[in-house]
DNA sequence: CGGTAGTTTGAACAAGGTCAATTGAGGTGG
DNA sequence: CCACCTCAATTGACCTTGTTCAAACTACCG
């Protein structure tokens, strides 16, 4: 089974006791939590409200590089990230590895893991950022219905796995153009809907960890980039990027080079 | 909520009332199926366990071609796959389609759609083929302990989940003939898994929907299958086909065209 | 102030896609 | 039972796309 433990609660629906952030920067409201049904089953109810601090949801800190969790660790919990952001990666022997996913503030790490004994990919943190730790293996502790805990787990992955087959049928029709419109689009709005600023961003991976991600040279990310630029579809400097005509991205990204609205191509 | 509902047993387990198969072709044993783990804590034990006909879980006949779910249907029932194949295809207006995936005996269909209102793709028969149902609207109906049914449904939404994530990473990186040589060798071991002939099956699906599952062109699938003939590391008559050389397929899938070992290209 | 790692840019090359013609198999009707 | 039709599969020629290799450039950090 899954799912057996003991009660706990957290700070992290309080701002009392915390920093304002890792350092000041963007934090998803709670209300905007990919994690957010679970905490509030376990009794973490609108914001901030009065709670023992919590032992079964911990809100944790993590530096730059740092990584909450390896390839083969034994799994233990699924995390939710609260400001910052992450790569998923499978380490690959003499390689850099692959990246299978960028996770954003609001956005849950590990959840791939639940039914296999160990994580199949390491989490690292792109920036300096903060999580909330669920410790799965504690939850039945809660003293909460456990058929409401595995529903909304059940939601949580049922909806990774309709957004992985999403990505994936997009991804591997589309060509570079494409996938990196899509890209940029796609962060866009996962930013904005948890309430983070969806028109001009970090891009906080590198243009190798995007083509890894992507499937492509990290040479074709930067060309690409440039000419979107060039053709005033954003805006880049350094790794901040702003989406200029968004209205333009989305034709690219549906495939309509300049013409027909052909469907893929 | 995910679950709710009355009641009913099925015929599955048991081979009494049931034909055969479609037509006398293989079928998967219930202890190799996926559906298993649920079907046991609803109470199908064993093989042919003693129990009236049921309702909870449906045996249906699927005619070549047929859809079992579209595409925007709302979502009631996930099913196991007993005999046959099948594809699942997002359509795509104008063109056939994407394909998103194949299903063998054992192996489950609509799961994505579980923490959805309908389901994202279609579900079509490659051949004539029998599934199990499983109404979920109706779990709760079984008298069984709610927990157990969840925590098997995490299951099987966790393996999903680890496989989506494993598949995409490693299509987007790979050549077209390690796609291929892996789609067979991947093809095989599911077969052989379900207690099915690995060695030598029939590719029901068209070269146009491997090469849609894939990313690639139905022309390029043709050219590459004809390679790996003359080479030997196949023998390809029609859609039936026999591996031969299974160790230089693993070589080709994982990318050592012939001198390095090299990781990922 | 130099060193390092990530990024940008250029040029040649290779993989796979597109277009098009041919073959082969299964199904239908005379 | 055979001619014909249709659609999938095969094969070839050509071309686009993206990779590879290489070099210059920039920001970041001691």
């Amino acid at each position: 089974m899954i799912i057996g433990g003991q009660v706990r609660v957290s700070d992290s629906r309080s701002r009392e006791g915390t920093e304002p952030g890792p350092h000041g920067q963007d934090e998803v409201a709670c209300a905007a939590c990919g994690l957010d049904p679970v905490c509030r089953i376990l009794g973490y109810g609108g914001d901030g409200s009065n709670l023992p601090r919590g032992l079964l949801i911990l809100r944790r800190h993590v530096a730059r590089g740092e990584a909450i969790f390896r390839c083969g660790d034994a799994f233990r919990s699924i995390f939710a990230v609260k400001s910052g952001s992450f790569k998923t990666f499978v380490p690959h022997a003499g390689g850099p590895g692959q990246v299978v996913g960028f996770q954003l503030p609001g956005e849950l790490l590990g959840v791939e893991a639940i039914s296999l004994e160990t994580y199949p990919s390491t989490a690292r943190a792109l920036e300096n950022s903060s999580v909330c730790e669920l410790c799965l293996a504690r939850l039945p502790e809660s003293g909460r219905p456990l058929e409401l805990l595995q529903g909304s787990i059940i939601e949580l992955l049922g909806r990774e796995v309709a957004f992985s087959h999403q990505l994936m049928s997009s991804l591997l029709h589309q060509s570079a153009d494409q996938r990196i419109a899509g890209f940029l689009l796609n962060l866009s709005e996962r930013l904005h809907r948890r309430g983070l600023s969806g028109g001009e961003f970090n891009l906080t991976m590198s243009r190798s960890d995007i083509g890894s991600y992507l499937g492509l040279a990290s040479e074709t990310v930067s060309r690409i980039l440039s000419r979107f630029q060039k053709s005033r579809l954003i805006r880049l400097r350094r790794r901040r990027v702003r989406l200029i005509d968004r209205a333009a991205l989305q034709m690219v990204a549906s495939s309509a080079g300049q013409g027909g609205v052909g469907p893929a191509r």
